[in-house]
RNA sequence: GCCCGUAUCGUCUAGUGGACUAGGACUCAGCCCUUUCAAGGCUGCGACCGGGGUUCGAAUCCCCGUACGGGUACCA
């Protein structure tokens, strides 16, 4: 197709603090799809400014998540490009030079206010007062000469008003006057904080478009102010609306949410466990803030890359529906082959039963096993305790009365399971198709509904009064392990119908 | 508190002044199919936050109110 948009050059920037998030991977797939979109360039850029708060292993899920949902960039801290260092802290060089540009040029001081001067400001409900925004050059020297610590910041101008160029919500326009009292640039031990990174980085990195959360609209003025300060041109800001929990009430967070009494994933890595397909995620997240068309809601990437674009986003904040989510990994699943299906399911069911994988990628029962609960799962996690007990030694009948079919009684079952029992040792061959028409005739002969018929078996076979098919599931099993399943069951349930007697 | 943003079925959304008796999807209910459970098919319930304008005409534009969300750090 023809491509009208300009190649645009768009960050993800996520701070490695924790787990990447929900939000930030839908932010990191808005990045992605517009960038290939335009036929730009995906930029991986870490902002680990906040020495505090770093967290060494959350550069290793971030780009696990990435990755698994199919995100791949053209620069970043693990394949460099022309832009590089894309770690923050190595680019402390550049943040130094521009914010003592800042300075030089008057729209940034050094304040010698200590952090314990700024607390008893705070208790007393009063916020920084600009107390060295214009010192003398002599009370400077003598702050100076007292060695005490500073920080740079900003000096936001005292009236005016500064317009905000958002994609999605148009011009917002604030008053300087509103704008936090002249924030923090540089700390004092000399790491830049995110203002000051954010706007020196984009501008460095040609970044043309920033996507970001909502919740960076607050701020955006003052990264407006810093950009012309610096005499820079600004890029095109794109504030994505805020997932909301499901609820709807306040944003995601680390906590997990409940729905219908299930805890739900809320970082990259639960989606991972518990079994979500990254092309249902992709698919789903594409759809939160954005959407392909008012008609249909499953799409392929490619198709989603065609037609994406930054001003189709929603300004609306939008509440996680994970049952939808569900029923799209559903989807996903269904539309899978077998033998792609039967790749994802080997860790999960392998580890569920404790088999080894290999064993089990070795298991024919497996491989019958895939087609018969394809469409009975959403989640990968959901097959296992469909198919376990086609692995398990001996089933436990616990409850003899769940192998009573219904409307019958136990003693008719047991006629049932004793019938039956006998058409298992005599159906030759042992298939699908022939133990249909055996139990159904012999159902028939017993006038007993098909139904009810099969109940006592499905429970004897599985242990469970839900199953996969019922003639599959002994075909899976085998004649003799049937036979053998069956024989117990009768018995069980022959000493149960004698003791309710 | 102050600032900013948002406001269509319970949820995700289509809708950019007339094609809207407001369309699709999830959920829910019913029916069909059916060996259980699913899947699938069909049907149904269900919304333009309120009030003022503008206009021949408003879900769509403006104002006020309300509600919800976000922000208000030497965190990002």
């Amino acid at each position: 197709m023809t491509n009208e948009l300009k190649p645009a050059r768009v960050r993800f920037a996520p701070s490695p603090t924790g787990h990447l998030h929900l939000g930030g991977l839908r932010t990191a797939l808005f990045d992605w799809l517009y960038a290939r979109r335009t036929g730009g360039q995906f930029v991986l850029r870490i902002e680990d400014t906040d020495q505090k708060r770093y967290n060494p292993e959350s550069l290793n899920s971030l780009t696990r998540g990435l990755h698994w949902l199919g995100l791949d960039w053209d620069e970043g801290p693990d394949c460099g490009g022309p832009f590089g260092p894309y770690v923050q802290s190595e680019r402390k060089a550049f943040y130094a030079t521009y914010a003592q540009q800042l300075v030089d040029a008057g729209h940034a001081y050094r304040c010698y206010t200590s952090e314990t001067e700024l607390e008893e400001l705070r208790k007393q409900g009063k916020e920084y007062d600009r107390r060295h925004r214009s010192l003398t050059a002599a009370q400077r020297a003598a702050f100076e000469a007292e060695g005490r610590a500073y920080v740079i910041r900003f000096a936001v101008p005292l009236a005016g008003t500064t317009v905000v160029a958002d994609a999605v919500r148009g011009n917002v326009v604030v008053e300087n006057q509103r704008i936090p009292v002249d924030p923090v640039l540089v700390k004092s031990d000399g790491m830049p904080t995110y203002h000051l990174a954010v706007v020196v980085d984009d501008h460095l990195m040609e970044i043309t478009h920033v996507l970001r959360g909502e919740e960076w609209l607050p701020s955006a003025p003052l990264h407006v102010l810093i950009y012309a300060a610096l005499g820079w041109e600004k890029p095109v800001f794109v504030h994505l609306p805020i997932i909301l929990d499901p609820s709807g009430k306040g944003k995601m967070s680390k906590r997990k949410p409940v729905v219908d009494g299930r805890e739900m994933p809320v970082f990259v890595s639960d989606f991972i466990q518990e079994g979500y397909l990254p092309e249902a995620v992709f698919n789903f997240l594409a759809n939160t803030g954005w959407s392909f068309d008012g008609e249909r809601d499953i799409f392929t990437r490619a198709e989603a890359v065609a037609r994406f674009d930054v001003k189709d986003i929603s300004a609306k904040a939008t509440a996680l529906d994970y049952k939808k989510l569900e029923w799209l990994n559903g989807i996903y699943i269904r539309s899978l082959a077998p033998a792609d299906l039967k790749a994802h399911l080997l860790p999960f069911v392998a580890a569920a039963l404790g088999i080894d994988e290999a064993v089990l990628a070795a298991d024919q029962r497996f491989d019958h096993l895939i087609p018969l609960i394809q469409e009975r799962i959403k989640l990968l996690t959901e097959a296992a305790p469909l198919i376990d007990w086609a692995f398990s030694e001996e089933i436990i009948y616990s409850d003899p009365a769940k192998l009573v079919g219904k409307k019958l009684t136990a003693a008719e079952s047991v006629a049932v399971l004793k019938a039956g029992a006998a058409l298992l040792q005599s159906v030759e061959p042992f298939t699908l198709h022939n133990l249909e028409e055996a139990f159904r005739a012999q159902a028939e002969t017993m006038g007993v509904k098909i139904g009810s018929f099969l109940a006592p078996f499905r429970v004897a076979i599985t242990g469970k009064t839900v199953s996969p098919p019922l003639f599959e599931s002994m075909v899976v099993l085998g004649r003799e392990e049937s036979v053998r399943r069956v024989a117990k069951a009768q018995a069980v349930l022959e000493s149960y119908a004698r003791a309710a007697v």
